[in-house]
DNA sequence: GGAGCCTGCGACGGTTATGTGACAAATCGG
DNA sequence: CCGATTTGTCACATAACCGTCGCAGGCTCC
């Protein structure tokens, strides 16, 4: 089962971002509004790992923390801070009372993630690797570089996040549609061939670093990277 | 039993090629063009999943929700959500509602069955497998990939789908205008006797892997797959 | 056994999908 | 603001695939 992630976060652009990487990892996903809001939501299905923002209306953050850590019927729901640069001295009465991590805003969505990704398997072991290996080649998400055969190799940001994809779900076949949604995002519109072109600079930047041609075209479905 | 969906779309376009695709997948599928009917046939006959247009006349897709979620007979009705590109907020309201997954329109439709087969495999386990295996074949529809003995094998996209429909009901044995009609599709126009091709084709591949000949011929009636 | 139907299969022309170099616009990084 | 990088699209060549035909051989039924 996918892990339930529940962001509490009232400013709109924030929750959207976080809401639209979240779920282009492959979570389970819920938006809370307010304290109230995200209270209620807590009962309602238990979260796997809660993004609090600080600042919350009607409820705040802290308070809510506070609320879990004492009273609730899940105590140990790790709990993720989200903070404005200046509150630091929030931030000590944050790790008080009890949140598991604290990230100030504004945030690099790939740190995010790499937290967010960290204190799930700290649940939930064996979830979801900052780093992968695929027959001989292996990528850091962390540290965003990737490496054949200890070479190192150099990717336009698209061609990584292709990559990324690919290694994740090694062997299987995705449609131009499928990877333009996911790799590019499902708001943007550009043409299914542009797929193409990208696959075709992925291999040659492979290529470069020996061995043969990792992506499998199928005709008329798509593309693949090949397992092992 | 078949699983029944039911589809909430009152853009005639749309529900045909869901519909069209559904039925094609052997689903039972049940069509409301409003927001009434479709609230009406889940009482009639609760679906096993529901596909759900954010926008509906008379009820809105956000209300049907709710109250599906809240109300109900069946509050854990699974719903995956058709919105429009550019409805993004809505999104977050839909996913607060409770929707189990969404869909922007225009979709991919491979990509719209293949979650819809996820959403069905997690209320009805073991139902419908994305690999078979039948004797010594196996086919992998994600990967795309057909093994035979271990033995990687080749088709084309043509052979590919008349071997998974082969597959999916072993034994059985189709007219050339069924397999036509189902694997081609019903719109094309093409000669019966192109079938005796791909199948030949389908046959020269396969044998080409070890083993003998796995498609029977039935005379005067058509081919089957040989179980076991 | 033979006429009439049915099927297997190689060959062939036409169509479609894909790979790739080029290029202008957009974006990034100072 | 400028140079460098990256991006999306196009055009074109090529390869893969498709549908049809024709013929040889098999099967059926009388």
């Amino acid at each position: 089962m996918k892990p339930y992630v529940l962001i509490a976060e009232d400013e709109k652009a924030v929750s959207e971002l976080l809401l639209y990487n979240l779920r282009k990892e492959d979570y389970d996903v819920g938006v809370a509004m307010d304290g109230e809001e995200t209270l209620m939501m807590i009962d309602e299905r238990t979260p796997d790992l809660l993004l609090l923002d600080w600042m919350l209306p009607k409820v705040s953050g802290i308070e809510i923390c506070r609320r879990v850590r004492t009273g609730g019927a899940n105590p140990n729901l790790p709990i993720i801070m989200l903070t404005a640069r200046g509150e630091e001295s929030d931030r000590i009465r944050g790790l008080d009372t009890g949140a598991d991590d604290y990230v100030t805003k504004p945030f690099s969505t790939t740190e995010l993630m790499a937290r967010v990704r960290a204190v799930l398997r700290r649940i939930r072991p064996g979830l979801k690797e900052d780093r992968i290996t695929v027959g001989d080649i292996e990528i850091d998400r962390v540290a965003h570089r990737v490496t054949r055969q200890s070479d190192d190799i150099h990717l336009g940001p698209t061609e990584f996040r292709l990559l990324d994809y690919f290694m994740q779900h090694p062997g299987r076949v995705f449609s131009r549609e499928q990877l333009l949604d996911t790799v590019w995002g499902s708001d943007v519109y550009v043409e299914a061939r542009t797929v193409d072109v990208h696959v075709g600079r992925l291999r040659k930047a492979l290529r470069n670093a020996g061995g043969d041609d990792p992506i499998r075209t199928v005709r008329s479905a798509g593309y693949a990277l090949r397992e092992d």
